[in-house]
DNA sequence: TGACCGCCTGATGCATGCAACATACGATCG
DNA sequence: CGATCGTATGTTGCATGCATCAGGCGGTCA
């Protein structure tokens, strides 16, 4: 599960961190609000280099999506709005999709077995209504299964998909939806189950319901406990037709 | 099609394109061949800037993949190893293949005239045989469908992938394979089909499949006329078996 | 002759300074 | 009193200079 790749959102040791990743996680962490303005000078003096790897730094994460360069006016933290969120779920549903296929296809693998650890791990703590464990644990889940994929690029565009979506601020609200949890954990066991039978079709299909239902927990606003999947948006939330 | 986002790598009109477009464009277009050393003072004296702007754009293609910064050393050109290739085509599957599905729930829109458009003349271009024409006029099929999605993070995506393939460099190796047109030309004629039936299942099946067969004539060596699907590389290279 | 060691050149890495511009505020005029 | 214009300030945009280091080349020694 180590990533020796330059660009990660989660580096396993603290110091050694690029400047880059630094000052990424400083925003998709939720340290900064959005909309705040982020001045050169201060990241400057903050990470005590001069303005200009800090200004390499900002460019790069402006074409990451995760800030918006006003020319002449300043830099601010981009808020992503509620059609591109849609737009990105609509992304990540195809490649998590993907990555399962790939998995199922791949066949044994150190992923595998950390996904069957995960599952029976999740199951317990959704079992025991223990929330922020298994919301930790959903978050290894779809990262493992990405990583056991065996494919860089999309392990790449996929941590670029969940920074901008600042993916961190979403799980929890997902779970605060009663009963939510122990779905969830039924359907990752199903889906972990395809993948061990090699059935790539299934496990593409299983996987993509399962991130569409939960990213539905995400865009619909929690009013009630159990919905019906009701729309209540006349904008496209990327319905399931198919 | 016209894109006001920032980073396009085909500006519509020429001059005012951004640094950072020039030099990717330099890049992708086959200009410098991969491996050769780009130096930040000849960028620097070719654009009449200084290094300093330069050394943000590489940054950013670094990040974008299309070069390589080796600390102390210089900046080269990126050669996309084979499994990189293979990868990335496994991408541009599933992201073509949402946009055909997205673009059959969406129905009637200025892209989808675009494409009825683009599939009659390269059908008249395919039969006769004018392989230049139908080429540019594949390369329209497949950005105009992306782009008829209406999803910007998923043209994003896309632009990016195709930027890391060198596309250009691939798609006219196709179609050398003789009757690889007229097949491709069918299969476009079909995928539109599904895509007016506002079919988004089979459009996307039809879509996967169609990349699925050009990335096989891609990645196979041309050795004989017509061949069928045999494998001669031990390599994992996204086979179908769904 | 062959291997090793030190310099030398080219590149990048970064700090700094100046110019240009967008925005906000306050004074002035109708 | 309201609108407008000028200025003041804070920001980014870019050029330049120096420090640093990787890699190559030649000389020297065994």
């Amino acid at each position: 599960m180590q990533h020796t790749i330059g660009a990660m959102n989660t580096p396993p040791v603290g110091p050694p961190a690029t400047l880059l990743e630094r000052i990424r996680t400083k925003i998709t962490s939720g340290e900064l609000e959005p909309g705040n303005p982020l001045s050169e000078v201060s990241l400057a003096q903050e990470f005590d280099v001069s303005r200009t790897p800090i200004r390499e730094v900002l460019k790069q994460l402006q074409l990451e999506g995760l800030i918006e360069i006003r020319p002449k006016v300043g830099t601010f933290i981009r808020e992503p709005t509620r059609r591109e969120i849609v737009e990105l779920f609509q992304l990540k549903e195809v490649l998590e999709g993907l990555a399962a296929a790939l998995m199922a296809r791949r066949g044994s693998c150190p992923e595998l077995d950390q996904l069957e650890a995960i599952v029976s791990a999740s199951e317990v703590s959704s079992n025991a209504g223990d929330t922020d464990t298994y919301a930790a644990q959903v978050q290894d889940f779809h990262q493992t299964l990405v990583n056991g994929a065996d494919n860089t690029k999309l392990v790449e565009q996929y941590e670029r998909l969940m920074n901008q979506l600042a993916y961190f601020r979403l799980v929890r609200r997902t779970l605060e939806h009663p009963g939510r949890a122990v779905t969830s954990s039924a359907e990752h066991r199903h889906i972990l189950t395809v993948i061990k039978d090699k059935d790539p079709f299934e496990a593409e299909t299983a996987m993509r319901a399962h991130v569409f239902a939960s990213t539905q927990e995400l865009l619909v606003p929690r009013t009630r406990t159990t919905l019906s999947l009701e729309r209540e948006e006349p904008a496209d939330d990327g319905g399931h037709e198919d």
